[in-house]
DNA sequence: GCATTTAATGTACACGCGTACATTATGTCA
DNA sequence: TGACATAATGTACGCGTGTACATTAAATGC
C-alpha cells in the first residue's frame, strides 16, 4: 500500500478581502462586517462593499475561516467500511445520508464521510482535537468494547455526537432510533392475527440494540396474545441474505413437521434469503408458512411473493441526528428519540 | 426554511506546537519540522519532541494546517440528492463512495460530500475557490446545459477532477467509465446465441452517456449478427422500476404477436419492473421471452427468475477515479479509463 | 451649543502552522 | 589549523480571516 504525492496541485493567486477594501475603499474590517453582516452598518457602504467584492470575484477563503472561527463547518458521518459486503442494506445508508444532508445544508454545514476502519481501531475523539469536524453522527455502531470507549471518550470530552439506529442503554448518548420494539410487536401480532400459531424470529446479531429491541417486541406481543415464547425458535443470523437463506434447511424441517407455521425476520435481506432456501425446498410463503420482514428495502417489493415487511423512515431519522446536533440547544427530550415504524402487508402474509 | 444558530459549540483550549516545543527545548520550527519530516534532523532531537508531544498530548490543528498549507485536504464528492426517489441504484453510490474512501484514505485524503442542489444551481468551481476542496469526483452527471457549463468552468479554471459513469464527447474530461458498449453487445449477442431474433431495448434517457453507449453495443451486436436494427424495438425509460413496470403492457402485446421474443434492459430495475408487469399478463421470463438485465444489482438474484445481467464494477472505478486525482501525475493514458464489465448468465436467459 | 450617547468605521492583532532565510554546530579536506 | 561544505536548529513572517478595542462621525438631550 504506497502513499502517493500530497502535493501536485497548484497554489492559486486568491484575490482576498484586501483588494474588495481598496476598490470600495473603506478598511478590510468593515468588509469583512458587511460579508458577515455584523454591526451597525451604514446601507451605503454595504452596497458599495457588495459591489466591490462582485466586481473583483471575491470569494471568501473557507480554510482562512474556518481557521479564525476555529470551526470546520464540517459535520463528520462515521460508516462502515463494507466494500463487497453488503451486510448492511445499502438503501439505508443512502437515506439517511440524503437526510443528514439536507439538514446539513439548512445550517451551513458540510458533511466528512468517515468511513470506519476495519480493525477495530476507532479514534472517533481525534477527529475533534485536529478541528476537522465540529460534530458527528455514527452510523452502523456496534456495541462492542472498541466502539463504547470511543464513544466514552467523545462523551467525556464533551464533543457533540449522536448515534442512529443504535443505543447503549447504561450511557445517555444523543440518538436517533426507529421503535423497532414496537415495529417487531406490530409485524408479530399480524402474523397471529392471520393465525399463525409458531412463530419462529430470525434476529441479528444482539451488539446491536435493534436486535435487542427486535428480540423484546416479539416476546412481548407472544406474551399479549397469550403464546408462550420458546427460545428454541429464536434463530441468528448476521443481517445478510446468505445467512438467512442458510437457515433454510432446518426451517424447512419445522415447517414440515408443524412446529413452525411463520417466520418474522429482523430484515429483508435474512427474509429473502430464507424464502429463497425454502423455495428450492418447495415451500412457499403465504403458503405453506408467513413471512414478515423489516427494513421495506426494494427488494421486499422486488421479489414474488411480495414480503410483508415493516418500513423505517430512514431519511427522517438522519434529519432528526443532524438537527439534534446543529438546531440550537439541545432540549433534554431531545437526548433520544424514538420515531415510529410501519407495517407494511403484503404477500406473504396476506389472507389466503 | 429556518436557518439555525450556528456556532453553539464551545471553543476548546488546545495546546499547540509552542508547548512541545517548551517541552522539548527546542523551537517550534523544530516542532514543525519533525513532525513533518522535513529537512535533516539529528535522530536524538526527532525523540525528544515526539515524546514531548506525546506527553502533551499534542495533536496538530487540522484548521491551522490546511490554512497555512494553502489546502484543505478534502476530495470533494458530487451526488444527486435523491432521497425517497430511487432513481439510481443505491447499491452504485455506496460501491463507488467506499471505492473513492479507501483511495482517498491511502493519500490522506478526506471526502467532502456535496449533494447536488435539485434545481440546477451547480457552482462545483465555487467549491475550489473557496478552497473547501482540492479535487473532485462528480457523480451521476448528466449531459444537460447546466452541467456542461459548470464542468466546462472546472475545466477553464484547472481544477482537477474526474467524472465517473459518464464522458462528454467534445470535452476531454478526465472520466472512469465501464465499457457499457461491450456490456450491451455482449448481453445481445447472448440473446441471439440464445436463438432470440428480435430483441428490444429498453434504455435510459440519452443524456446520460451510459445511455448512449448501450444503444451503440446493441446496434453492433445485431449488426455483427446480420440482424437488421428497428429503431421501434427500442424504448426509453427513465432507469427506475416503475418506469419499465409501465411499459409491459405494450410489450406484452408485442411478445404476444412474436414481435419480440427478447428484451435487454438498460439497467436491472427496469428490467425487474418490467418482468413483473409482464409476469402479471402471463409472461414470464426465461419462458415466453428472454431478459437480460444491467449492472448486476441484489435485485437480479433476489427475483425468480434470476435476472442474467452484466457486472460492473463500481468499487474499482472509484478507487480509479480518485486515483486518477490522487496518485501522482495524470499520465496521458490515464484522462479517460474504460473498465471492462461481465455478462451474468442467469436464469431469464438460460436454456430452455 | 455643548455634553453625552450611539452609529459607523478604522487599527491592530491573534489564530497555529509552514517555511524562507539566518545562524550556529559539525564535520572534511588540505 | 584554517577554509569550507554541510548538518542542525533558530528567527521571523506570511497565510486570510474574525474581532476587541480605539477612533471618529452622527444623533440626541438639555
Amino acid at each position: 500500500m504506497e502513499k502517493c504525492h500530497q502535493s501536485h496541485f497548484r497554489r492559486q493567486s486568491v484575490i482576498s478581502r484586501k483588494e474588495v477594501a481598496k476598490l470600495a475603499g473603506v478598511s478590510e474590517a468593515t468588509v469583512s462586517r458587511v460579508l458577515n453582516n455584523v454591526g451597525p452598518l451604514k446601507e451605503e457602504t454595504r452596497e458599495r462593499v457588495l459591489q466591490a467584492a462582485a466586481v473583483v470575484g471575491y470569494v471568501p477563503n473557507a480554510l482562512a475561516q474556518q481557521f479564525a472561527r476555529r470551526k470546520s463547518g464540517n459535520i463528520g458521518v462515521i460508516l462502515p467500511f463494507v466494500p463487497k459486503v453488503h451486510l448492511f442494506s445499502t438503501y439505508y445508508f443512502s437515506e439517511i445520508l440524503s437526510g443528514i444532508g439536507e439538514t446539513a445544508k439548512r445550517c451551513g454545514y458540510d458533511l466528512l464521510l468517515i468511513f470506519r476502519e476495519p480493525d477495530g481501531a476507532r479514534d472517533y475523539a481525534k477527529l475533534f482535537r485536529t478541528q476537522k469536524i465540529d460534530a458527528c453522527i455514527v452510523l452502523g455502531s456496534q456495541d462492542v468494547p472498541e466502539e463504547r470507549a470511543a464513544l466514552a471518550e467523545l462523551k467525556a470530552s464533551g464533543y457533540p455526537f449522536c448515534l442512529v439506529n443504535q443505543r447503549f442503554e447504561e450511557a445517555d448518548y444523543a440518538a436517533v432510533d426507529a421503535d423497532h420494539r414496537n415495529g417487531s410487536r406490530e409485524a408479530v401480532l399480524h402474523l397471529i392475527d392471520r393465525g399463525c400459531r409458531s412463530i419462529a424470529f430470525l434476529n441479528g446479531p444482539l451488539q446491536y440494540s435493534n436486535s435487542a429491541d427486535r428480540l423484546e417486541g416479539y416476546k412481548n406481543a407472544l406474551v399479549e396474545k397469550g403464546i408462550a415464547y420458546v427460545s428454541q425458535l429464536v434463530y441468528v443470523g448476521n443481517y445478510s441474505r446468505k445467512s438467512g437463506y442458510e437457515l433454510a434447511e432446518q426451517l424447512a424441517l419445522q415447517i414440515r413437521s408443524g412446529v413452525v407455521d411463520a417466520v418474522f425476520a429482523a430484515n429483508d435481506r435474512m427474509a429473502i434469503g430464507l424464502m429463497q432456501g425454502l423455495r428450492e425446498r418447495g415451500l412457499e410463503a403465504g403458503k405453506q408458512y408467513a413471512m414478515v420482514g423489516y427494513d421495506d428495502s426494494d427488494g421486499s417489493r422486488i421479489i414474488s411473493p411480495r414480503l410483508s415487511t415493516v418500513a423505517v423512515p430512514f431519511y427522517e431519522m438522519g434529519k432528526l441526528a443532524a438537527a439534534k446536533l446543529l438546531d440550537g440547544e439541545q432540549r433534554a427530550d431531545a437526548v433520544s428519540s424514538l420515531l415510529p415504524v410501519q407495517l407494511m402487508v403484503r404477500e406473504t402474509s396476506g389472507h389466503e
